[in-house]
DNA sequence: GATGAATGAGTGTTCATTCAT
DNA sequence: GATGAATGAACACTCATTCAT
């Protein structure tokens, strides 16, 4: 997929590359603490650890700063993602492991991700294209897990019911960045991630309880036998 | 529940409601289309039909005009929900109904729901623990739903499965709103309700297959028997 | 002829002229002293003895201020022109007293002159025009003083020829303004332009010696008998 | 006529002589586009063919640029001047030959004079003598062969005169220069030095019709008998 | 109660200049 | 002698807010 390029003064490549981590490391930092809008490019270059004069050696407006740190943490959310659901076998319990997986980079990154998911908004019209493709790319991931399953028989699902679904799990864990000011008063991410994936499974499995997947107490008080 | 109470110059309270909900039409309006902060209060004065001074009568800050804006959205959006829900018995069929009423609101104001959704965030350390209040609020709406299903044995649900899904349902109400560019693509509002319910009640009834209980195709091709 | 409008906020036009007109003051001062681009909007702002913020509730940009500045210059070197020449008969003597008029306006509005020969070429691409067409009406103006006294028989000129030296006629004037550092030291106004007329007179009148017109003594020491 | 010295810290003159040359042919070229305060050094350096450090080793400040610029051009026009002046007699037909040569020269060199007369008063304080010092030079050519004629009989003119005659000349090429937008339309350049210099010599000669002269129609239909 | 002119702190961005490599 | 990354003062312009009318 080709990225929108966001232009830089400064030739040497690995400078480049440097100097944006520090930029996105600094800025990330800000966004979660006042908004993309209430903080300065001044802020930006001090939090980078360099002048304002120098930032704009590395970007060439606000917004970029912007699509450099939702880039970068989709980058890491999609790469960390895709290492761990590569390969995963077409079962219910590689989906139930890919679930947690995910749910678990999302607690790890609570902080980008939230701040991914507020602000991006704010970018221009010609990047906001970019931001869908990543999002769509990443339903996709678990649109194959879905799939898989389906083609080994262990889900029977429909190319819309798979999609839908798919959506759903990004945005079941999306929400557990997003709605945490709830969401911690009452569960542990572990205990999110196994009544989320319950709920998800139950509802799509063949007429198995989920809970039976992997031994642990069911969602419902009992199984129906 | 008390408001956070947005001061008026103007005494006339009549008066003060009827600017007040020309304001939030016209703040509506903007935001939708560029956002709380690159709506100037200028503009915001001009689509509400008065000059800047005048909107200074009404309220002290821009802020306020986005507290506004919200408070008058969820406002209307658990008006309206309550209004349906309102005296729902405890049966999987109203829970299902009640689902349905959510999304279809959400539908309707989906702009609305859109601008709350995406500004809120910009609201000052002191307004947002009412927008938390509110969310809760109407989290609190389906547990009681969730709660009576229960009482009545029509499900089994522990009080922590209870929030969770009534979060949940809440959320994947929005995602109507604010993943519109994926989801419209593939579904109709209608289809869209009918696959999250059935994803949702089947995931937590009581081993019946939720299809059965309006006669709709299930979700699963062979309701287990 | 139609203007560039410059766009104001600020409705009430009486007002407007007003502040634009302190404004030209201002600038015209500080455009004589350092040139406009050295010249910062704060400084003129101040100038004019308003904020910066209200300087920018009567113009858009930075250029606007030039433009206005030349803007009024024009009108005003030419309407006095135009008050001075009109009427003007087709007379040789009249044409000598045209130029002497132009000349001690020049004089008169010496700086003025100065800072809009100088920086008009800073005006962008669509505002130029509008100062060709001013340069031009100024020349218009000799030339149709030109014209008459060819049409009463006192000149002998093609219309070629008339153009070239009402352009001329513009430009000598101007030089007595942006080359004053030369010809300051060696000629008085009323030299200048005698000697100017003379020149220009002279080399144009039918075989008549310019000097004996008026009664002054000739350029040349003896006149050709 | 002792330069105002733009200092270096290379100390290789032959060098210092190349990279300026190279130099003041990117910045005209630049200037002539954009003018001096448009165009940054990085610009400049770009089009001279190195670096903006390398630029810096050549000269102290941006407005160097702008007086090696500028003085590179009044060199080139004086030199090609003195060149072709050099030497010309006491004759009215030299002295016309040497107004259609600077007239010539001018056209030659139309972008660079336009940028020089547009942008001289960017210099500073101190280096703007150096500039008036040209110029009164360049006009002395001029008055040194309007002195011959006098003194040769053919003219007829005090020391004022040749002082204004000589200055008008310098300004009534720069015009063909700096007017180009308005005379292109109506003269090619030999009309335009045929034209100024009828005007300029019938003005000025004794009582003879110029165009007997070289034996080209006057510019008056019929000469006086 | 309504108006809109006035304010100036604050913002994104540029660019001449320096200096370590 | 050449390079180009770093710097930060300076700039044009915006906009929330006030207040005299």
């Amino acid at each position: 997929m080709k990225k929108r390029e966001v232009q830089a003064s400064v030739k040497d490549e690995l400078l480049v590359r440097r100097r944006r981590s520090q930029m996105i490391r600094g800025a990330v930092a800000l966004f979660k603490q006042k908004g993309f809008h209430r903080t300065t490019t001044r802020e930006i270059a001090k939090a980078s650890g360099f002048s304002i004069g120098t930032l704009y050696e590395y970007i060439r407006t606000k917004e970029d700063v912007l699509y450099l740190v939702c880039d970068s943490i989709y980058d890491q959310v999609s790469s960390k993602l895709m290492k761990d659901l590569n390969g995963k076998g077409g079962t219910l319990e590689s989906l139930k492991q890919g679930i947690a997986d995910y749910f678990r980079i999302i607690d790890e990154m609570q902080d980008e991700v939230l701040v991914m998911y507020q602000e991006a908004k704010s970018l221009s019209r010609d990047a906001l294209p970019y931001v869908f493709r990543k999002e769509n790319e990443m339903a996709a991931m678990f649109g194959k897990l879905l799939s898989r399953c389906t083609e080994n028989g262990e889900l029977e699902l429909s190319e819309k019911e798979i999609d839908l679904i798919a959506h759903d799990i990004i945005v079941l864990g999306q929400m557990w960045g997003f709605r945490r000011w709830a969401l911690k008063k009452r569960f542990t991410l572990e205990e999110y991630i196994h009544h989320q994936t319950e709920l998800l499974l139950s509802g799509i499995s063949k007429g198995k309880p989920s809970g039976q997947l992997n031994g642990q107490a069911t969602l419902r008080g009992a199984p129906n036998s």
